[in-house]
DNA sequence: TATGCGATATTCT
DNA sequence: GAATATCGCATAG
């Protein structure tokens, strides 16, 4: 039930932040240096919601698959920040999505943050996404948007800055980094650009093995 | 577990 | 008007 308000300590907010001059410029570099780290949401009220990143997807410069592939738009500025800002979009009509812009200012390219294994704020996290399981709170681009409370509110904060989402270090080793196909995309479909945890059973996806 | 399908809004054509 | 970096529910096996 809801009603567990058994307050696990906050895990996340004790965590170094992850400084800008850590992160690769090279987007695949940087979804690869992004899996076991953590990712880190304080909404009003100041409650934490966190999560280890389990699972990303490059979508480097002159992607097809990229939003940026046509030109700096409107709606995809942020991706042509420089890296570590958050690039948010709404789609399908029901789901948001996280990037981290990556490489340098003027070049639009990002990493997707695609699924979560949860740490702080779980009865949060369940209220915000019902009755869900723990395994798929955040399982997946959409679920993990809404498991963080991330919308068109957080588009273009900086993640290495003090704002209320932010990047922060492991909590503890990451497994090996499995690579497949990106899923979801109908161009350039057979780029190896989704890195995931192998084993994690917080990927989404079909079930692995 | 796997597959199929409808819902839904924003963006670009 | 079409496409979409998805989700949740339904159904079958």
């Amino acid at each position: 039930m809801s009603g567990s308000r058994a307050a696990r300590p906050a895990v996340a907010t004790r965590l170094r932040r992850l400084r800008r001059d850590e992160l690769p410029f090279d987007t695949v570099r940087l979804a690869r240096y992004l899996i076991g780290k953590t990712l880190v949401h304080v909404t009003r009220g100041g409650r934490a919601v966190s999560g280890r990143i389990v699972e990303t997807e490059a979508y480097p410069p002159r992607d097809p698959a990229g939003h940026a592939f046509r030109g700096h738009t409107a709606s995809n500025h942020s991706l042509f920040l420089e890296r570590g800002f958050a690039y948010v979009y709404f789609a399908y009509g029901s789901s948001f999505m996280m990037n981290v812009s990556s490489d340098r200012g003027g070049v639009g390219a990002g990493v997707l943050i695609r699924a979560l294994e949860p740490l702080d704020g779980v009865a949060l996290m369940r209220r915000r996404r019902r009755r869900t399981a723990l395994r798929d709170l955040a399982r997946g681009p959409g679920r993990t948007a809404a498991a963080l409370a991330i919308d068109k509110r957080v588009d273009g904060i900086d993640l290495c800055g003090r704002g209320p989402l932010w990047l922060a270090d492991a909590v503890r080793r990451r497994g090996s980094i499995s690579i497949s196909r990106r899923i979801g995309i109908s161009r350039a479909v057979d780029w190896p650009l989704r890195f995931y945890e192998r084993g994690s059973r917080f990927v989404s996806g079909p079930a692995l093995r």
